[in-house]
DNA sequence: TTTCATGATACCTATTATGCATCAGAAACT
DNA sequence: AGTTTCTGATGCATAATAGGTATCATGAAA
């Protein structure tokens, strides 16, 4: 015989009534009933839980240590059962988010937040990653949603956008652009020029270099930095300007000038992408919940 | 129907190997047997727990979170069981430790170290009371043993010495008795004294007054502390003297000057007690020990 | 003593779990 | 194409377990 949960109800009630007649009402079964479960669970656990007479049952130290265990078990069965029912719904679970540097720097944050407020039980992992990794992850089932620079065209993929991004050049206080109100891209031509971090930053400058190129230049890479934070540090101190877009721009401050660029017409998007079909629940959610964005 | 211990099993089993068949071999169960238990445990939650193909089976989302509570909760059960054997024969369990100031000052500590080496299962809750609630509280079954000021000569305890103090002087630096090698008790009859904490303390002066009226005097308190350090700061500034025991006094240093006391041949001896009878094992476990440190 | 309450036991029934034989569908091999 | 060989599911009979009723033994209270 092996010790079962009926068991560990039994003993409990019983160890909360110590009145066998009692707790076996409370169980809606018979008092020799009770008795017999008792009994066998002491033999399997070859343990006294009980001191019994005809006067009054009590715990000994090994029952008390069980009835805290048991308990423990029981509560713990509860919580699982209810965990399990509500992630077979949805209501609970986890969303693997996938995000870029341009993402994380505007909407993603605030997205994140509100649908948080909608779906408190489903918890939120956020994988860094650039464009191209967070499709393949995509591809594979390593990620439920990911946030990246689009336009994204994948067969058996949709997409949203969710931020638009202007690009915008940033210039030291005291350059010779640092006082008009804005520029054209031709005027950056001969600037020197700080780069982003290479591999992340590689759908923005796919987006940027044609501009570059079409306004007759092609950027004179002097510095590349490992984020945002270092490129305008770079900046400040004079090292180049550089271009980037505002939502970034908006994270650092002191010694800098922005400028807007009249003459670029293109933004640059970021994407929410998810499979088509087959989605997890939690991602579903997730889906609706964009969709729901128009409205609110 | 009830969700039990052997659904949860069964569940691993299978989520483990993804294989009806397989799995049914470690259970040493037929294959439509683990079909069927499947089948009730997801009929009982509501949830599908896998899915199922001929070619696959595979966890669903909630699939996974059952396993990860399933998993905790048989873990909690054998953990349980355990814990409760090892209660039952006394590997593990708490054995609720009375002391006074004086058993905490000198035996106890050293003692209480060995036994943890000797019982690591077994947790020690110390108690501080003085002597008479220690042997109330044993009486009432809320300690299993009593460090107090002895002889105690209740019916119904046993008790063995765990420590002899003797009294001992403590003037300040610069006292007229400072630079003695030793006092006699009469010595002192003209002093002022600092009194140790009055109900804490009461049986160290019932120990010590009818020595001092022996003595031909009756101490003159001039001031009364909390604790013995208060009582030495109190006379390291020359509030007056005191009498204390060997062991308290190691505890506090600077600006005193100890002088034995050469008259007195009394010993105020420390006890462990316990009730001769129904001990609980770690209690026996204690006796024991304390038995086995005449050898040691 | 009698009465009442306790927990334990005997015996039978109801419920549940299991094994065996078999089915149905898909893949792999001939 | 046909056959074999996996897969998991199902029907039915059996075994194991849990439960109910009646009753006993013992100690306390009336």
């Amino acid at each position: 015989m092996k010790i079962g949960l009926r068991h560990i109800r039994y003993f409990l009630v019983l160890a909360e009534d110590l009145n066998f007649r009692r707790a076996s009402e409370h169980l809606h079964i018979s008092q020799p009933a009770l008795t017999r479960t008792i009994q066998h669970l002491e033999a399997e656990l070859q343990v006294t839980l009980f001191d019994r007479s005809q006067n009054f049952v009590r715990l000994t130290d090994a029952g008390r240590a069980f009835r805290e265990g048991g308990q423990r078990v029981l509560n713990g069965m509860e919580a699982t059962i209810d965990l399990t029912r509500r992630v077979s719904i949805g209501e609970a679970g986890a969303l693997r988010v996938g995000y870029t540097d341009f993402a994380i720097a505007d909407a993603l944050p605030e997205l994140l937040k509100r649908f948080h407020q909608e779906h408190p039980g489903i918890t939120v992992r956020p994988h860094h990653g650039v464009t191209a990794t967070q499709i393949q992850e995509l591809k594979d089932d390593k990620l439920d949603i990911g946030f990246v620079t689009g336009p994204v065209r994948q067969p058996g993929f949709h997409s949203r956008v969710v931020q638009t991004d202007r690009p915008i050049c940033i210039v030291p206080e005291g350059h010779r652009l640092a006082s008009r109100k804005s520029v054209a891209l031709g005027d950056l031509a001969d600037e020197d020029f700080v780069h982003g971090p290479a591999e992340a930053w590689a759908h923005f400058y796919d987006y940027l270099f044609p501009l570059c190129r079409k306004a007759g230049f092609q950027p004179r890479i002097v510095q590349e930095a490992f984020n945002s934070v270092g490129i305008l540090g770079l900046v400040s101190c004079g090292m180049g300007i550089t271009i980037l877009t505002e939502s970034i721009y908006d994270f650092g401050t002191g010694g800098l000038v922005p400028l807007p660029i009249r003459d670029v017409a293109d933004v640059m998007v970021t994407e929410a992408v998810w499979a088509s079909e087959n989605l997890r629940l939690p991602t579903q959610h997730f889906v609706d919940f964009l969709e729901s964005q128009d409205s609110g």
